[in-house]
DNA sequence: GTCTATAGTGGGATAGAC
DNA sequence: GTCTATCCCACTATAGAC
């Protein structure tokens, strides 16, 4: 098993502070200092977890537009992709947070990727503004979430719903 | 000067890496160990960071909406409070990410600060999810905006505008 | 309240031999 | 590609004398 999906096991399983160069060489059943054989280094180790998260939250995206109606409108596609995106986020808590918080590594990333992976919510939204908007209602919707920030009685699908119900008007 | 506003000075002006208890201690002319005659630990002075926080960001929101008269719509109320948040986080960076990103300590705040920061923004927005989900909007478009997320021709201020009449009817 | 001294932990990274 | 041996860094925290 190659390092970067090693590095992934770990980082779902123990979340970050558990992602070490140590603890990867360890699971690969190495000394640490052989990994830098394998990788560059810390950063660039993260950049290939990010690219692979953007790859298959992407997809995620892309699925869930693909098997709406052709007649389906701006309601409903916003609608599937913002179930889409939480229900991805909160399968992968950990890696979601290392993709989105922080700076992007963009010259790290394949070339396209990250536009790629927009693509369908830019074209649900209808234009780049609704589309900004659209995604930091959902970001800040998952993130507060995985953070603990809601009160616990709160009813999120309830902000959702009227959330996404809003911005696809 | 005590700890909390040396901590508080050091965070806005190095960031959260140059915020250790040593560099706290230095500023203040003492040794790191002395420090803890002063404060219980780093769990105890990021929560007292974090209290002053809500403590001035919920100030701003106050303000804010009292400088509204009294027929001001739903719509006038939010746009304010969207661009003092925006403005309040844009104007202390590593505070506003100190206080907003991971789990909120809870126990050590002062009862009542959190659901009173939030007053504003629930009297305006109307109801709790429409309050939740607005939030969510502020937070995300703030945050990807400190994280340097949006791409650079962006026009954030379209984005802004677009969500708040979008979650304001 | 302050100091010196130190314990204990963890991290990323490199040199050089095999 | 792998190893051993290190280096460097940084941090929180405590003990005990003054």
């Amino acid at each position: 098993m190659e390092a970067v999906a090693v590095a992934l096991q770990i980082l779902e399983r123990d979340g970050p502070d558990g992602l070490t160069m140590r603890s990867i060489a360890a699971e690969m059943g190495i000394r640490a200092p052989s990994l830098y054989k394998h990788i560059e280094g810390k950063e660039e180790l993260e950049a290939l977890l990010i690219a692979d998260s953007l790859r298959r939250s992407g997809k995620a995206m892309h699925d869930a537009v693909a098997s709406l109606s052709a007649r389906a409108g701006r309601r409903a596609a916003l609608t599937a992709l913002g179930h889409a995106y939480r229900a991805w986020a909160l399968a992968h808590p950990h890696l979601y947070r290392l993709a989105t918080g922080g700076p992007l590594p963009r010259e790290r990333l394949p070339t396209g990727l990250e536009a790629w992976a927009a693509e369908p919510l830019v074209r649900a939204a209808g234009s780049q503004e609704r589309a900004r908007a659209a995604w930091a209602f959902a970001h800040g919707m998952t993130i507060l979430e995985l953070d603990g920030r809601f009160p616990p009685e709160a009813d999120l699908n309830a902000a959702w719903e009227s959330g996404l119900q809003a911005l696809s008007r």
